[in-house]
DNA sequence: GATCTGACCACCG
DNA sequence: CCGGTGGCCAGAT
């Protein structure tokens, strides 16, 4: 009986859409919250299939590094970047995000 | 309808 | 931190 799953994109959508303004989370960490820990790899690919109709702050998921992952380094990457800062985050040195900083924690889950 | 490709992470060393 | 391996799904051609 599956839960089902209207397929685990829509579990991960839902988690995506749960982040806070300010904060920011890993694939994996999704991955966990939408209840397919180790498959980080479904969030990207679903965040990836993402169409032009989506309330997900998609922008708000990064890498374990805390960097801004997307390969294609074009326009979603660059608006990725500058919707975090928008959003307060900052960046280092290296473009990376302070996840030991920004980084939402579920028991700081407003 | 099969094949290819694509925003990753955990574990091991 | 880096490199290699395994696991998973949906969309596009």
């Amino acid at each position: 009986m599956p839960d089902s799953i209207d397929s685990r994109r829509a579990r991960i959508y839902s988690v995506v859409s749960l982040i806070p303004t300010g904060y920011v989370t890993t694939y994996g960490q999704v991955a966990v919250l939408a209840g397919i820990p180790g498959q980080a790899r479904q969030v990207g690919y679903a965040l990836a299939a993402l169409s032009g109709d989506h309330d997900v702050p998609w922008h708000r998921v990064i890498n374990a590094k805390g960097e801004i992952s997307l390969r294609t380094h074009g326009d979603d990457g660059n608006r990725q970047h500058a919707l975090l800062e928008e959003e307060g985050l900052r960046f280092d040195s290296n473009g990376r995000i302070a996840l030991s900083r920004f980084g939402w924690r579920p028991e700081n889950r407003a």
